[in-house]
DNA sequence: GCGTCCAGGTCTACC
DNA sequence: GGTAGACCTGGACGC
C-alpha cells in the first residue's frame, strides 16, 4: 500500500534523512543505495507496521509492509509528517541566512529540516543514550532496546519500545541486558514517570513555557543535561541552544578556527548573528559536507 | 594480553 | 554558583 504526501517547496529530502546521526539509530535503516528511509512505525490499531520512505518531485511515497485502514494511514502520515518536520515554517531562518554569504547555501539546498522520532519520549530516551559514550555503543544501547522491547512488524523488524513496555523491567535489565551502565536507573526513572503520566515529554512539542524553565523540566530526566536539553530543543524547534559536545568543538576548530581549540564563548560569538536560530545554523554549519553536491538533489 | 585513555556528558558532594 | 571526581561501556592504542 502506497501513501503519498506533497512536500513543501523548500524541502530536501536528502538533507533531511542525513542531517544527524538519527538515520543510523534503529528502528530507523537507512539504504543508501535506494535512499529509503525504512522503520517501523506504530499504527495506534493492530500490529506494528513497517514503511519505506523514499522520495519524488515535490513528494514522499510511503510504501507499507501490510494493507491498513483510514484511521492507521492517517496515524502514519502524521508520524512521518512529524518525523520529517513538513509542517515547520523555516521561511525566517532562510531569511536569517541568506543574508550572509557563506550560508546562503542552506537555504538554496534546502537544510534545517532535523529528523526525529515519531515521539519525544523515543527522541529523549536515544538522547540520553548518546551521552558520554562512543557512538558505537549509542547504537548497540539503542538497538538492545528495540530488539529486546519493540513489538514485532510482520517482516521481523521491531519498533522502538513504549514507556509502558520500558518501565515492566527493572534498573538491572537495561544494566545487564542493553548495557546501559549508570544510564540504566536513569531509563527505569524515566519510563515509569511517562507511562504513569507524571511527566509528559510529548507536551514539550507544543509547550508555551519559557525556554528556561522548559530546559529545567528537560533537567528533571536524569541523564539530560545541557548538551542533551539543548539538542532535544532542537528536536522540538526551538533552536536557541547551541548543544556544544566534543564532536562540535573539534569540528568547529577545523572548520573555523585553523585546527586550535576555540572557547565556547568563541563558538557562541560566531553564531550569534543568527539570534534565536543560531543552534541550527551552527548545526547546518558544521555538517554541511554531510551531503555532497552529487547526491543533494532529490 | 594488559593497562590506559577517551568518546557526540551528567550527577553529586563540597566549597 | 562553580568545580572536582566518579560514573559505565567498549574500542583504540601503546607496551
Amino acid at each position: 500500500m502506497e501513501i503519498t504526501i506533497k512536500t513543501p517547496r523548500d524541502f530536501n529530502f536528502r538533507r533531511t534523512v542525513l542531517s544527524h546521526g538519527w538515520c543510523a539509530l534503529q528502528p530507523f535503516e537507512f539504504d543508501e543505495k535506494t535512499w529509503t528511509l525504512i522503520r517501523v512505525l506504530d499504527p495506534g490499531q493492530g500490529a506494528p507496521v513497517t514503511v519505506e520512505i523514499s522520495s519524488s518531485a515535490r513528494a514522499i511515497n510511503i510504501n507499507t509492509s501490510r494493507r491498513v485502514g483510514k484511521k492507521a494511514a492517517a496515524k502514519i502520515e502524521r508520524d512521518v509528517r512529524h518525523m520529517f518536520r513538513l509542517d515547520d515554517d523555516l521561511r525566517e531562518f532562510y531569511q536569517t541566512v541568506t543574508g550572509d554569504p557563506d550560508f546562503a547555501w542552506v537555504a538554496h539546498e534546502g537544510a534545517g529540516r532535523l529528523l526525529r522520532s515519531p515521539t519525544v519520549f523515543e527522541d529523549l530516551v536515544k538522547m540520553i543514550c548518546t551521552t558520554n559514550c562512543s557512538w558505537a555503543l549509542t547504537e548497540k544501547m539503542v538497538s538492545g532496546l528495540v530488539h529486546e522491547l519493540g513489538r514485532e512488524s510482520a517482516d521481523g523488524r521491531r519498533s522502538f519500545p513504549s514507556a509502558a513496555a520500558m518501565a515492566e523491567r527493572p534498573a538491572s535489565f537495561f544494566r545487564d541486558r542493553i548495557r546501559s551502565g549508570y544510564r540504566a536507573p536513569y531509563f527505569a526513572e524515566l519510563a515509569q514517570r511517562v507511562a504513569s503520566g507524571s511527566l509528559n515529554v510529548e507536551a514539550w512539542l507544543t509547550s508555551e513555557l519559557p525556554l528556561n524553565e522548559l530546559i529545567k523540566e528537560m533537567k528533571s530526566v536524569k541523564g539530560v543535561g545541557n548538551y542533551a536539553a539543548e539538542n532535544l530543543l532542537k528536536l522540538i524547534g526551538r533552536y536557541d541552544g547551541l548543544a556544544l559536545d566534543s564532536w562540535t568543538r573539534a569540528q568547529f576548530a577545523r572548520l573555523h578556527n585553523k585546527g586550535r581549540v576555540a572557547s565556547d564563548k568563541k563558538i557562541s560569538r560566531f553564531y550569534s548573528r543568527f539570534n534565536s536560530w543560531r543552534g541550527l545554523a551552527l548545526w547546518c554549519d558544521l555538517t554541511r559536507d554531510w551531503v555532497n553536491s552529487e547526491n543533494i538533489g532529490e
